[in-house]
DNA sequence: ACCTGAACACCGTTCAAGT
DNA sequence: ACCTGAACACCGTTCAAGT
């Protein structure tokens, strides 16, 4: 006689993105998520490898939410501010990007917005250079706002505008 | 009849920053260390709090000496060359920069050459944006190519060759 | 098939007892 | 004063036994 599910992979995943942004990475314990699911720690063993697993998994559902935003927008204006939206609303989710990769199709899929994006604003032959060039400013940016690296004064919102600017003119120059 | 001293706080820190380095935050643990320095782990908590106090001074170590570096530089290209080849040389260092908050006064510190450099290229006015957007296209270039973000092909190099100068020119414009 | 309690290893941390 | 062994809590993980 079979025993019910009780869970599932998604909803392991779901809980473990809320733990994570409740409470940071060393809140994500499989006790923790389990019994937010409603289950026993071993049983979450049946659906996922391990601890580390769970992180990744967790790392590339918040890359496909944060694609599907980007894939959202058309200019590369918007999708810096939209990147910039999704990484205050899920502040935790976005640090774990820069932590593990991603597999090299999410990655692909994840960079597909903003190289379309980068080759309507220089044309092909620059546009992988001038994708990498926004997105590392965009996320060098995010990540020293998160990290609390931005304390000399000055509006934030306003050095980000200053700072799309400036790559639109770097990119058009 | 007092018992000698038998490691020291900057030893343990040295100590932590090697294990941290050699296989990344999760074996920087207690008892790694305290072996590494020679005694129990009980004795680090005479110097330390607790693991997370020794963890941030692993990253307020490993910031003075990104400091110190940036410091002998006198141009914005020199310390960005400067910058990712520390980076290169102690990824896992790099990385926790990025997680754990520096006081006041270490990012302050950390802050005045590139600003220093940021007011001789483009005059007092914009030398705190220039030398933010300067540093986030920095970090997130570095912290991206340390992940394994950039794998849909280029020339690494060549890419931050590009970017320095499109960075230059837009502080230039 | 999936779920669970019991068990084990490992780690952070405290503390009383040693020198 | 500083160091240590013993102890405790907590977590990841495995597995045999339940349904």
């Amino acid at each position: 006689m079979p025993t019910p599910q009780r869970t599932s992979l998604a909803e392991i995943v779901a809980a473990g993105r809320e733990v994570l942004e409740s409470g940071g990475p060393g809140r994500v314990t499989m006790q923790a998520v389990a019994e937010r699911v409603g289950v026993r720690p071993p049983s979450l063993y049946k659906r996922v490898r391990d601890r580390e697993a769970l992180l990744t998994l967790i790392a590339a559902a918040t890359l496909q939410e944060l694609q599907e935003r980007l894939a959202a927008q058309d200019s590369l204006a918007g999708m810096a501010h939209a990147y910039r939206n999704f990484a205050h609303e899920r502040p935790e989710g976005f640090r774990l990007l820069s932590t593990r990769s991603a597999s090299a199709e999410d990655l692909a899929r994840a960079s597909a917005p903003v190289l379309a994006a980068a080759r309507a604003a220089v044309g092909e032959a620059d546009a992988l250079e001038a994708a990498r060039f926004m997105t590392a400013w965009l996320t060098g940016f995010i990540s020293m706002e998160l990290a609390g690296a931005f304390r000399l004064g000055g509006d934030l919102d306003r050095a980000f505008a200053y700072g799309i600017d400036r790559v639109s003119a770097a990119l058009a120059g």
